[in-house]
RNA sequence: GGCGAGGUUCCCGAGCGGUCAAAGGGGGUGGACUCAAGAUCCUCUGCGUAAAGCUUCGCAGGUUCGAAUCCUGCCCUCGCCA
């Protein structure tokens, strides 16, 4: 920008605000609290727009609560265990510690400089041991408890980070953080028991406010399914064959069984048939696949019969067993019902190796039961083909009920629950993380950690890049038996880093205890988060197990609390224009702006992005800052787009805010420099103001962000503008409108609005008050504001027709007629508006209207006419207020003469004349167009 | 493949039965101010006309006195999951 004029000094007020501790946060009795919450972050080294944007909309909704008079709690800390530091200390040297404290170092500094109000006093670091220690504590009570135990089992191997992996962190078959390839591997790991709270954690999604699509994805997840175990016989087996189905009521439809191949009894079963080697062929095709592939493959159907036979439960008929790819072992049993009449999947295999398909459910109520199957019908139906009375057309849930009540008395099967979610796996084979706090003695086994001895603390002497790094210190990894007193060796693996996250927000509001992991009296103080910010991608796995860890801290007695957040917003992806090939429909880096594609050749395009390293179309907050100040970063993000959408980073839209951000930053003083006159305009400002207090609460209270910040920036200096317009000159008022603007504008710039509180001389800072005089607009203001809104709709109209009207005429307009409506209009729509509504039907006003007192043989035909042609369709524009306008009967004719020399003024005429239809003398006609709120316009 | 979100006037985006030719912003236009530039203020920004009418909210149908908004089908885009 060439131009200057005198900035905020944004550090100024930062420092002012850190020194009278504005933002330290205490538990009061007597306000209404409100715990605010941004999702904390992982100390990169660097602030991105992604955090700018999720803290500004977190530090607007601060702001606003507490000038609203509520007790904020705001706090920030860091996410600040975890793989990154410890890769980083592997490929470039020094220590996770050194390298996490340096960034947590930097990225604070650059947080600061947006001016958040975080109360930094409660700053909680993951590496702490002060707050590890409780990760650690925590777990000796699951342990105690059962809720965290120790298991031998295939779990999700990621050779690049060296470690294991929760199933949740696998994604597409990949590693959720190096995107490596995940394999199975049987090992000895720490687990906690999610699914014991699965179906409360379904069951509080109700009573939350998380959006749709994220308790959809919760729901997913946590994967409630409802069903049977069914148990087979094997023919002349001791062995049986248990498998799980949604789908009771499609038993008699059985007409294969399907184990994996891994499945244990595939071996036994097929060992010593013809078919060994095919089966053997198949299993070691499959056993290597990831998971993901195998899925992705299933429509390739593979199988081999095992060649024997199980035993229907309900018919005794035989039913030959086979092996399929299309099995997981790690699912459910391991072993499926195959009904292909019933299930697509089983369709397509038996069509595939010509397996009897057998109709038992008909879509149809008394359907043809013994009609062809083209395709698998999956629907619920009513049953056919049982052999049994009993069940022969039962339908759905009925149907299902009486298969597992009849299976349950053969007892060979029962009603079972099952659940996608399994068992979170904790541990992890990498430094950088919580200890587990277990030793393993060759005498007493498996030995909790005293909890007089915690925190078990990380040590420094280790060697990285030789498997799991706290195997190379041996003062960590040796240790006397707490039991016994003999040498034992203490557990080297570590924490997931989702286990910090899980109840970070239960220390905040107690960060500095060093007694207790919380106070139960000030955590249920703040608990829970009432309005909680952060990205969509925590949907599942922070979120779940934030919800599951508060729970299991309830249920330990430490607080009250059933739900960690409330209400929860996911904020939009900050987006920039990058190139994009349209026929490849591929996103390039921007070094290719201006280069044709580099695979086709074709001219490229641009398109919005997420902002990313790998394309180059990232923004730097730092540059921004510095160019333009907090405070118009702040309000351009803000204003971009709505909290939960998408928004496009757009350097021209940027200087437009700065432009605006000038604009008010010289307000207070144009207008306190106001005269003393006052005016009948003055009333509606004052009017006006009130409305946009009130309409700024709403947006605020609904978190509609952009419209919020639409008011305090935008709106006002309209009506600003338009009082000056209309000969507003008074101080005297203009002060009473800065006084609560400036809290208005304080939400999301708080740096101008505590300039506008210096020029105001307010005593206190905006940041550390509260606002006062917020009170409702009166009726009286309502008519003010209204008539005002009559006149500008009225001008813009005339305004319209002028220059049309010029063409016309011989020359310049010198005189505007408005002809108010005629009586009988007014009459004829406060009748059909009361008619609506009471509740009438358009279609029959027409006949009471012809009852109705105004009307008489002399304007019966007029009105009907006038009705049809265009009053029916106009009572359904008029909005409400235009509505309650028009049945209050209020004077257009005076409104407008009051108004008539400004409307003059504003279209450059000589004379106004306003006067009702009646009185009109002219013989054109123009009479006829005028309605209610709405004169007829004539030039002369 | 499943689930979710969405396709709006030059661009971004709000609207989600009548106030809708459709908010707001960006961009553009013309004017005021100025020696001038910037900033600021005002006007216009689908065609059209002394207010009519016409075309327009992905495409095609339907419901309704009335549809950008509701229903059905189709096309496309973007997330997430498997």
């Amino acid at each position: 920008m060439s131009y200057s004029i005198q900035s905020v000094d944004e550090n100024y007020w930062q420092r002012r605000w850190d020194e009278e501790k504005v933002f330290v946060s205490k538990a009061n009795e007597q306000k209404p609290s409100f715990y605010c919450l941004e999702m904390y972050p992982y100390p990169s080294g660097k602030m991105h727009m992604g955090h700018v944007r999720n803290y500004s909309i977190g530090d607007a909704v601060a702001r606003y609560k507490r000038m609203m008079g509520f007790d904020v709690l705001y706090p920030m800390g860091f996410d600040s265990f975890g793989l990154p530091a410890e890769n980083a200390a592997i490929k470039e040297g020094g220590h996770p510690h050194d390298i996490t404290e340096k960034n947590m170092a930097s990225i604070t500094k650059q947080i600061k400089q947006m001016g958040f109000s975080y109360d930094w006093n409660r700053m909680v670091k993951s590496h702490d041991p002060n707050y590890y220690k409780w990760n650690q504590w925590f777990f000796l009570k699951f342990y105690e408890s059962g809720l965290a135990f120790e298991e031998f089992a295939p779990v999700n191997w990621c050779e690049p980070c060296n470690t294991v992996l929760a199933n949740e962190q696998v994604k597409a078959g990949r590693c959720w953080r190096c995107n490596g390839p995940v394999e199975q591997k049987e090992m000895s790991q720490w687990f906690l028991d999610i699914p014991k709270y699965a179906q409360e954690l379904v069951d509080g999604l109700e009573q939350i406010q998380f959006p749709e699509n994220v308790a959809a994805m919760q729901r997913d997840w946590l994967g409630r399914s409802e069903g049977a175990e069914i148990t087979f016989e094997i023919e002349d087996s001791d062995e049986t064959i248990t498998v799980f189905t949604t789908r009771p009521d499609t038993l008699f439809g059985v007409t294969f069984l399907t184990l994996a191949p891994e499945h244990p009894l595939a071996k036994t079963l097929v060992t010593g048939t013809k078919n060994e080697a095919e089966w053997q062929a198949l299993y070691n095709e499959v056993s290597v696949m990831t998971e993901f592939d195998r899925i992705k493959n299933m429509n390739k159907k593979k199988g081999v019969p095992l060649g024997k036979n199980a035993i229907h439960p309900l018919t005794g008929e035989k039913i030959p067993i086979w092996s399929g790819n299309f099995v997981i072992a790690s699912y459910g049993t391991g072993a499926v019902m195959a009904v292909p009449a019933h299930d697509e999947r089983d369709f397509d295999f038996a069509k595939k190796f010509s397996i009897p398909i057998r109709r038992t459910l008909v879509m149809t109520e008394n359907g043809d039961a013994s009609a062809d199957l083209t395709k698998a019908e999956t629907d619920y139906g009513w049953m056919v083909n049982t052999g049994n009375t009993d069940f022969e057309g039962l339908y759905g849930e009925q149907a299902i009920t009486a298969v597992i009540d009849e299976l349950e008395s053969k007892g060979s099967g029962e009603r079972k629950l099952n659940w996608k979610i399994r068992p979170w796996l904790i541990s992890r084979q990498r430094y950088w993380g919580t200890p587990i706090p277990i030793i393993h003695c060759d005498e007493c086994g498996t030995v909790p950690v005293p909890e007089q001895d915690l925190p078990v603390e990380l040590p420094r002497d280790i060697v990285f890049g030789k498997g799991n790094p706290l195997e190379t210190s041996l003062e960590f990894k040796q240790v006397k038996c707490p039991t016994c007193g003999k040498d034992a060796r203490r557990e080297t693996d570590t924490m997931d880093t989702f286990v910090d996250s899980s109840w970070y927000f239960l220390r905040f509001t107690d960060a500095t205890n060093n007694d207790e992991c919380f106070s139960k009296e000030l955590a249920d103080h703040w608990m829970n988060v009432d309005f909680y910010c952060g990205g969509i991608e925590h949907a599942q796995m922070h979120l779940i197990y934030a919800r599951f860890w508060t729970k299991a801290l309830r249920d330990i007695g430490l607080h009250s609390n059933d739900e960690p957040f409330n209400e929860l917003l996911c904020q939009g992806m900050v987006n920039k224009a990058a190139p994009w090939c349209e026929s490849c429909s591929i996103t390039l880096s921007v070094d290719h702006v201006g280069m044709p594609c580099p695979q086709c050749g074709d001219a490229l395009a641009m398109r919005s992005a997420k902002m990313s390293k790998s394309l180059g179309n990232t923004v730097s907050p730092e540059d921004m800052i510095e160019k333009y100040g907090a405070d118009t970063v702040r309000l351009f993000i803000l204003f971009a787009a709505n909290p939960t959408a998408g928004m496009d980073w757009s350097d021209t839209a940027l200087e437009a805010n700065y432009r605006v951000m000038l604009q008010l930053r010289t307000m207070p003083e144009t207008i306190l420099n106001w005269g003393s006159d006052a005016s009948p305009i003055d009333d509606w400002l004052i009017a006006r103001l009130k409305q946009r207090v009130a309409e700024f609460s709403e947006a605020m209270d609904s978190y509609d962000l952009r419209r919020a910040v639409e008011i305090s920036h935008y709106e006002l200096i309209k009506d600003v503008n338009w009082y000056s317009r209309r000969g507003g000159n008074n101080a005297a008022v203009g002060r009473l409108v800065l006084e609560s603007w400036t809290y208005l504008i304080s939400v999301s710039t708080p740096h101008l609005a505590e300039e506008w509180g210096r020029c105001l001389s307010l005593e206190e800072m905006v940041s550390a008050s509260e606002m006062s005089g917020i009170e409702p607009v009166s009726k009286d203001e309502e008519y003010i504001l209204d008539y005002e809104f009559i006149m500008r709709a009225v001008l813009e109209n005339s305004r319209k027709i002028k220059s049309i009207a010029e063409k016309h005429l011989d020359g310049q307009a010198q005189k505007l007629t408005l002809i108010i409506s005629p009586e009988w209009k007014n009459q004829l729509s406060r009748a059909a508006i009361n008619y609506l509504n009471d509740g009438g039907n358009v279609k029959q006003f027409i006949q009471e209207l012809k009852q109705m007192d105004f009307v008489n043989d002399e304007n019966i035909g007029q009105i009907l006419s006038y009705w049809n042609k265009k009053m029916l369709s106009q009572v359904f524009k008029w909005d409400d207020k235009s509505k309650s306008l028009i049945l209050d009967n209020i004077d257009e004719v005076k409104l407008l003469k009051e108004r008539a020399s400004f409307i003059a003024n504003e279209l450059d005429l000589n004379e106004i004349e306003v006067i009702r239809a009646e009185d009109y003398q002219g013989e054109d006609g123009r009479e006829n167009s005028s309605l209610p709120l709405s004169p007829s316009i004539k030039f002369a």
